[in-house]
DNA sequence: TGTACATCAGTGAACGCGCGTTCACTGATGTAC
DNA sequence: TGTACATCAGTGAACGCGCGTTCACTGATGTAC
């Protein structure tokens, strides 16, 4: 069954980084056991310390590749220009959205409890948000991305927030309202941002 | 030691639900456990279940808790009107308030682990977080208040999110900027109230 | 080509520990007579 | 006023369980001769 080789392993490696971040987003990060996690890879517990020095190592590893994913999956793939942030925050603030929790951003469903994490998960997690954040920043400001970043650093602040308050909240109308109140909300902090 | 009576319980759960309320805050729900919520108490783990249930019904009753604090200490004693929800959002988005979790804001300490909780706790938050928003609300539209609740609410979900993300940064000057870019956000987006 | 050995990804049981919860007990306070 | 008993807030040990982590072992694959 075990098959051998470098190859093998680092592809291991990789699918138990993708299950992990999955399962983290919907169970927490507290709430995710290294038994689970390696289920979840087809493994057994007792093989992760081959694969990872402990489980704030792989903590680490699994939010900056949900960064990047999201980076290449989410941001690099809109349209364009602006109408591409558009199109983001419409995705972002949609239901469809609030109800995927698994497959959504690490930022609405891990951002309070990454936080409370120590200095190297913070590192990993501020390093991966910076290249999400440019993403938005070089349509922004196709010029000069870096004028841009706090602007979409509190766009990605804002549309975060929004959402775990949207998943939060049992009523499901208010919930609704809510995220197209966010809609209204983002795309005016772009606007507000033309002249700059 | 131990003194006797109705009064000296219901003071007792009181304390109990005032430190678990901070505690959480500090290490989240899952990173809190019943021993430890009890000595910050100053009593032992057995004494627990004689005030509630389950840890559940605590997290649910500290929650409403904090909400309702925050209402109170918070909303309700800010200037009046307008320039009192500039006060609010200046004070949210401060250095200080990043920096103070234990005393902060329940929603940017806990959101996204509330919105894993099961129906009881977000029906707790649920009710509590109106409460707070209905201050906000009759600041924004006195006449109507009800019009102006999904925009308090997307009000919350901006400052939430964006102290989440200015703790959650290792880098505190880029963290700074953001808490700054913050209030330009939360006041545009009031202004952009004004004539509803 | 065949055989002996080295490599190593993964198994599964075990470690000490803290979790949420239960319960027999303590001892100070309040009540009855 | 004094004594016997009932009440009950809180103690602290124990329950089964899952946590993060360790380690002796398995068995398939690759290498040497």
């Amino acid at each position: 069954m075990v098959r051998y080789g470098k190859e093998h392993k680092a592809e291991t490696r990789r699918r138990i980084i993708e299950t992990a971040g999955r399962r983290f987003k919907q169970d927490g990060i507290d709430g995710s056991g290294v038994s689970t996690l390696m289920k979840d890879a087809g493994l057994t517990n007792g093989a992760f310390y081959a694969h990872f020095a402990s489980k704030d190592d792989l903590v680490a590893t699994a939010i900056a590749d949900q960064l990047k994913a999201q980076a290449e999956n989410v941001v690099a793939r809109a349209m364009p220009g602006r109408a591409g942030i558009e199109q983001i925050v419409r995705g972002y603030l949609s239901p469809q959205h609030r109800d995927d929790i698994g497959d959504g951003c690490p930022n609405a469903a891990l951002l309070d409890e990454i936080g409370r994490c120590g200095d190297m998960t913070r590192q990993a997690y501020t390093d991966g948000v910076l290249i999400l954040i440019d993403g938005i920043a070089s349509r922004l400001a196709p010029e000069d991305p870096s004028s841009a970043r706090v602007k979409a650093l509190s766009l990605l602040g804002l549309m975060a927030g929004t959402l775990q308050l949207a998943r939060a909240l049992t009523d499901r109308q208010l919930a609704h309202e809510l995220l197209e109140q966010g809609v209204v909300n983002g795309l005016a902090l772009l606007d507000a941002g033309l002249g700059m």
